[in-house]
DNA sequence: TGTTATCATCATCAAAAGCTTATGGTATAT
DNA sequence: ATATACCATAAGCTTTTGATGATGATAACA
């Protein structure tokens, strides 16, 4: 195996590039025996003259030129290395992973979009999931960052809020409870309520209400998806309770009530959130710290 | 200006590649604290984390992708590297410069020829000039080789016979002289010489005949090529000296007669020729080996 | 012919590179 | 809860590297 060093690669190439053992010398700021050191080791390693010398001058041999072309070439792959690292230390380049549960994805699209306009360079990778799948892309470390509305509990993850979200009891516009100011809690009881399935943190947050209202509702209609939730309000077939965020185009629509129940909104957080001891890339970092700077 | 070390680079390739520190100590043959202060420096070198470490588990960073790609191509340049100048140390590569003066352009094809075929992988770059342009080209280091009548008088060469080198004289068919045996040189007074021009070493030692054996001849007629004697000699124009291997082909097809005159032929020698403390390449020592064998 | 330019060699020294062993911390698995 | 698998860190040691300055040899130049 051949054992070059960087050094004498390039000391070599000064040599070859000058054909003077002295110019090169002085262009490396060093004396001239350290030069025609390292050529020589260099020579030994390789096990072929490199340069020869006829009278003063000196001359590559055939292997010579062949080392200076591929010095050349590895010379030049260091530096585009070196642009490429330097640029990931900046904010040149780099690419931001990151997911977000489906609620998110009404308004996470518009803050990426918000932070590349800033950071025209960066590519952005933007998963929407469901919030197990998002989890476990976490904990595999397939992303950086992710967006959530209730933080796992899991030890192992560092989450902040940046953002209100406020869960609203939505209504089609036909609803007799639609612009009824000041409803009681115990007036939703027997309500048909249309609901994201087990699990999903809007329903942790409405169950969690119902009981310590003590109200109950019925909840036959479980939704897979926000939209799906959206639609079958809309067509009457019951109330939701969805993130405002999701809903902000049906309601200035007048497709959507919000109602005016007692104790809505409930405000809850959307969460940034990453793996504890994370070395997030310059990026992430940005972007955690645009999405803080949100927060006030 | 990045001073990352191949030692460096192997070991980070290594252990990128095994995503674990561990498994890279045992490829490598290091202990594990040898890889992680590897790694620590070259972190510390670029000035970014390379990996990043969740629990067990070891994932690339961004930075750490970048630079597997670049070590990547680096290694694979140096193997490449490793792999041409082992070839230059055998005989499979190579090439082979040489310069012949105008006369041998009539036997060293031949010869080169015989010994590619015994090398297929070997190229050549065969030159053939005048004497003066041979030896400027040999002063000038662009070639390895050249192969002379007469060796130049400079201290700086080194030079080998290798062939016997006739000159004979030439007539045409029809002269009187053809067929006559044993002419003595005296017989010559006042024959036309068409001759080569002035410095060529056919034509002095052409005149040291002429003045050891006092005859004095017409040497009116200077051609600069050996064909153009040939031609002028063949018309009837006067009698030639050249080398045998020059027209063999004329005297074998009768074109052309060689006189059988005392003193003839003059016996001299092919010469191949370098610079003295040239260092030949492998192909050129081989070729000169190859020559000096036909010398017996 | 002497002067100059150029590379090689030698002795010597300081710095660093590179390892190893021992030890510690942490997350995962049992 | 314990053991295990991993990586980090520290101390200490040896070897290698990289340089310097002095000196020498050789060929070109004037």
């Amino acid at each position: 195996m051949l054992h070059l060093t960087f050094r004498q690669l390039s000391v070599f190439e000064s040599v070859a590039r000058n054909l003077s053992f002295s110019r090169a010398a002085e262009e490396m700021h060093l004396t001239q025996p350290a030069v025609s050191m390292q050529i020589k080791q260099l020579e030994e390693n390789i096990g072929l003259p490199l340069f020869e010398q006829l009278g003063k001058k000196i001359f590559l041999t055939e292997a010579g030129k062949e080392l200076y072309h591929y010095s050349r070439i590895i010379a030049q792959q260091l530096l585009e290395a070196e642009s490429v690292l330097s640029e990931l230390k900046g904010l040149e380049r780099g690419k931001l992973n990151i997911s977000v549960v489906s609620t998110a994805n009404y308004f996470a699209p518009q803050l990426l979009a918000r932070f590349c306009t800033d950071h025209p360079q960066i590519k952005v990778s933007l998963n929407v999931g469901n919030r197990e799948s998002v989890l476990k892309q976490l904990h595999d470390n397939e992303i950086d960052l992710a967006i959530l509305g209730t933080p796992p509990e899991g030890i192992d993850i560092e989450a902040y809020p940046f953002m209100e979200n406020r869960l609203v009891i939505i209504a089609a516009s036909g609803n007799p409870l639609a612009d009824k100011p000041a409803i009681p809690a115990s007036r939703l009881q027997n309500e048909i309520f249309i609901m994201r399935e087990q699990g999903s943190g809007t329903r942790l947050a409405a169950e969690k209400y119902f009981s310590s209202h003590s109200v109950q509702v019925k909840t036959g209609m479980e939704m897979s998806t926000t939209e799906a939730v959206k639609q079958a309000v809309q067509a009457g077939m019951g109330l939701g309770i969805l993130s405002l965020d999701t809903v902000l185009l049906e309601v200035e629509t007048g497709r959507l009530k919000v109602l005016d129940v007692e104790g809505f909104p409930i405000i809850r957080h959307w969460y940034l959130v990453h793996r504890q001891n994370k070395r997030l890339s310059s990026v992430a970092e940005a972007f955690k710290s645009f999405l803080l700077r949100q927060a006030q």
